[in-house]
RNA sequence: UGGGCCGUCGACUAAUGGUAGGUCAAGUGCCUUUGGAGCACUUUGUCUAGGUUCGAAUCCUAGCGGCCCAGCCA
């Protein structure tokens, strides 16, 4: 039954649907598939194609299955199996059918017969080499092999024999016999199936050859009667090679839509290239947090729901281009101010006395737990003599515009008092390590009852009842936009940013985090957001920046400095 | 330079022959016990040249520019 359609703007393969529904086409069924390699980890550019395939057949109350296209055992693991399927659930979707391509290795194998039986498929003696050869080039046709026209009987010999194991990898393969002058190359005869000799993650040694994606995917899609298989751009110029199969054996017609893949400036999104990454071990592992995976941004801190709206926000096209990776984080913001509890945390302290606080008092101020949600409640932080604000809060000399502390000035303590700074406390290198302030016990909670204003409002921890934690600030993992662009010698490595993570190994925190779960998250207070990483233990709290709080201060300094 | 696809604000994307709109970014102001959030406002765009039409981002032609394809990877 078809769904009422979206109100958002729509795009063009919703439209194609849209019609197709309309014209009862398929008698008004939609059925998609997500058909991921398990070779590696889903990263964001898989969970556009899932928010796509899921939520195009959602909308039209169709169904959607996982299919892993499992056709190059050397290359496949279930670990990735299990991985990707866990991914999927993480953002939010639940596969109608599960399936793998070697589901259909028998009937695959079975329509290969009746090609060969057909006179439209042939097995090549060919080494590679010699089929590269043969193939031309963009600008000059191929030639035909000179095994182009063996008898079918001859063809069915070998092709039997090739699946009973009688040859070596690569001494033949089963070919399609289309057209070696083709101006799409993919249509120059393209391999079928290839002798393996390997284990297969699913179907173990059952079999020694395996089939291409070209012959695999379209029969996989026709097999479960998907309608509209959704896949990206590259693949355009295969789609005359999937139909052909497709009309070739007269099966169920799916038809292929093409969209633009995801590109995100400072992101590199190739599963070869992360996996580089994680090989040469210039990140943790695949969920390190500056990796693009949805293990990495999932231990970031980011919400399965941001990265949905995000997805529904940048649309689908055809046309190639690279979005902002402001535009993510914005949408991570806009999440997580919603639903993160705020607390107070100091990255880098620096000591603050109150000169005129009472040495052995400590008070419980009351403290908002959410101003986006009142449902959230209130707690207590306590307030005493001794305490830590962040450096970056002090100003010995305050520049034009700086209105946190400084000498002589007052400002206002969140949920404590307003302090005045009187004076300082330096090292032997000059550098201020306590700041001496008094406070006005009349603006107790932080308001003045003579009215009067403080231009600046800071946090700050109690020293006596602060845990401490480790912070690990990220930035981006490649300093350029576009991190393929290098220098002649040069790969993608040479833009690694050196500076992408950061370790603090001292923050400290308001005592209320004490008991903070693994994933949990916060917003440290003027800071940003912030989730608990596994990595913590029982009284050792490590948190991962999620990504900072828009600053207008130091956008401000940026653009002064340019 | 064979073939395929694509060109709309800085980025992404709508407008389906009839008012070029939205989001992000940027900027300005308001507000603020987060220099956060929010609110209001603003700047900037149809690749070029012709043609068809009362009317063109949209259709046609020719240019220009970009992306993809020569795996027994997917």
């Amino acid at each position: 039954m078809a769904a009422s359609p979206s109100p958002a703007p729509s795009n063009f393969i919703r439209d194609i649907i849209l019609e197709d529904v309309k014209a009862n086409k398929h008698d008004g069924r939609v059925q998609t598939r997500f058909p991921p390699e398990p070779n590696g980890h889903l990263h964001i550019g898989h969970a556009k194609a899932i928010c796509i395939d899921f939520g195009l057949a959602d909308e039209f109350g169709g169904h959607t299955n996982l299919r892993f296209d499992d056709t190059n055992p050397e290359k496949e693991e279930t670990e990735y199996v299990e991985s990707i399927k866990a991914d999927v659930n993480w953002l939010g979707f639940q596969w109608d059918g599960l399936f793998y391509a070697s589901d259909y290795f028998d009937q695959l194998y079975e329509w290969a017969i009746k090609l060969i039986k057909d006179g439209k498929a042939y097995v090549d003696d060919l080494t590679a080499e010699e089929i590269r050869k043969h193939r031309g080039t963009l600008t000059e046709p191929g030639k035909d092999s000179p095994y182009r026209n063996r008898s079918v009987e001859e063809n069915l010999n070998l092709f039997e024999r090739m699946r009973a194991g009688e040859f070596p990898d690569g001494s033949r393969v089963l070919r399609a016999k289309i057209d070696m002058t083709s101006p799409n190359l993919n249509l120059r005869d393209p391999v079928m199936y290839r002798i393996l000799h390997a284990e297969h993650h699913r179907t173990g040694n059952k079999w020694c050859i395996y089939p291409m994606y070209d012959y695999a995917h379209g029969e996989s899609d026709s097999i479960e009667r998907v309608t509209h298989s959704l896949c990206t751009l590259e693949f355009e110029d295969h789609r005359p090679l999937y139909n052909w199969f497709i009309q070739q054996l007269g099966i169920f017609p799916s038809r292929q839509i093409e969209f633009d893949r995801l590109n995100l400036t400072y992101t590199l999104l190739s599963k070869r290239k992360l996996l580089q990454l994680v090989q040469e071990k210039r990140v943790s592992g695949w969920d390190d947090p500056r990796m693009p995976t949805l293990g990495g941004i999932r231990r970031r801190g980011y919400t399965p729901e941001a990265i949905r709206n995000f997805i529904a926000s940048i649309g689908v096209s055809k046309t190639t281009g690279s979005i902002e990776l402001a535009m993510l984080e914005h949408f991570v913001r806009e999440d997580l101010n919603r639903r993160a509890a705020r607390v107070m945390a100091v990255l880098r302290p620096l000591k603050v006395v109150i000169d005129n606080y009472p040495e052995n008092q400590t008070e419980q101020m009351d403290a908002v737990n959410n101003p986006e949600d009142a449902s959230a409640g209130t707690r207590k932080v306590p307030f005493s003599r001794a305490l830590y604000i962040e450096q970056d809060d002090f100003r010995e000399e305050p520049p034009k515009g700086y209105f946190r502390l400084s000498p002589g000035r007052e400002v206002r303590l969140r949920y404590g008092y307003f302090i005045t700074c009187k004076s300082v406390v330096k090292n032997d290198e000059g550098e201020v390590i306590e700041v001496h302030c008094t406070y006005d016990p009349a603006t107790r909670g932080g308001n003045a009852p003579d009215g009067r204003k403080v231009k600046s409002t800071i946090h700050w921890v109690s020293a006596a009842t602060a845990i401490d934690a480790e912070v690990r600030i990220y930035e981006n993992l490649f300093t350029k936009e576009n991190p393929n662009e290098v220098a002649e010698g040069e790969d993608f490595t040479a833009n690694l940013n050196p500076l992408s993570l950061e370790v603090i190994a001292n923050a400290r925190l308001e005592p209320s985090l004490a008991n903070a779960a693994v994933g949990g998250r916060y917003q440290f207070e003027r800071l940003g957001y912030f989730c608990v990483d596994p990595d913590s233990a029982q009284g050792k709290l490590v948190f991962n920046r999620t990504v900072a709080l828009k600053d207008a201060w130091a956008r401000a300094g940026k653009k002064g400095k340019s």
